[in-house]
DNA sequence: GTTCTATGATTGATCGGCTG
DNA sequence: ACAGCCGATCAATCATAGAA
């Protein structure tokens, strides 16, 4: 952990200028917004904790899929670029990956191709740059 | 490791720097909206052109900025004073409920 | 020429809103 | 209620350009 977080920093600033403040969005993490309460007995845990020394928050690693895998994505999209139920879960079998995963994968490829496509529209005629 | 990094089917990351006069209009828009640097997409639009960057690429600019930015304030500290002189459009507030007149372009 | 830092792009995963 | 999609964003990481 390089980094502390000390949330609660004063700014201590000595700028002649004006201040710097610490608007919302630099607050640490995503998670936020919303603040829904309570009151409910149940409980509470809230989550929020942080995490310092001890470990134990849910860490959304980055699993890196390795491209053995991103092959097979890649080769269901080019079939279908919409999943159904059932192949999704044949799928998560085959890959060793969680029908979630193997749901944001399609929505983020759905998107980038939809990127991908925005930049090929226009071209008028010059171009190739050959290095 | 051995993953050879799929030097196909990833696509090709050559990056080349932004012009000084992309990085002062980012910096200027970024900084003077330092309470929100959220720009909608038509401002990113107006910021892609007077910068001769993609929307894309403004997109990619703001979230990296963002992001290291918070990660590392003190850094940028010097940066910020520099560009806090032009344009004051700050606002403490948020959510700018009354809309004003703006410049964008008017389909 | 090598080493470390700044920076643009990619991408797995989340948040909030909308829809059938 | 409820699951899936979209759009935007986050956060970690990759790979290179540039400074030391």
């Amino acid at each position: 952990n390089p980094a502390p977080a000390n949330p609660t920093k004063s700014p201590a600033l000595n700028s002649p200028t004006m201040s710097k403040q610490i608007f919302p969005w630099m607050k640490e993490s995503r998670q936020n917004t919303k603040q829904k309460n309570s009151s409910s007995s149940s409980g509470e845990s809230c989550a929020g904790d942080k995490s310092p020394p001890g470990q134990a928050s849910s860490k959304r690693a980055r699993t890196a899929y390795t491209s053995a895998q991103l092959v097979e994505l890649e080769k269901e999209f080019h079939f279908n670029r919409y999943l159904c139920r059932p192949r999704r879960v044949e799928m998560a079998n085959l890959l060793n990956l969680t029908e979630r995963q193997i749901k944001i994968w399609f929505q983020n490829r759905r998107m980038k191709y939809k990127k991908d496509q925005k930049g090929k529209g226009m071209m008028t005629s010059s171009g190739g740059q050959s290095p | 490791v051995m993953i050879l990094r799929s030097r196909f089917l990833d696509a090709r990351r050559k990056r080349r720097n932004f012009s000084k006069q992309a990085t002062e209009v980012l910096n200027e828009y970024f900084y003077s909206h330092l309470s929100n640097p959220y720009p909608s997409e038509e401002a990113k639009e107006e910021l892609a052109k007077k910068g001769g960057i993609t929307v894309s690429q403004v997109s990619n600019w703001f979230g990296n900025k963002r992001i290291r930015y918070k990660k590392n304030m003190g850094k940028f500290q010097e940066e910020a004073n520099i560009y806090a002189a032009k344009t004051a459009v700050d606002a403490t507030n948020v959510v700018a409920q009354g809309n004003q007149a703006n410049s964008p372009s008017t389909p």
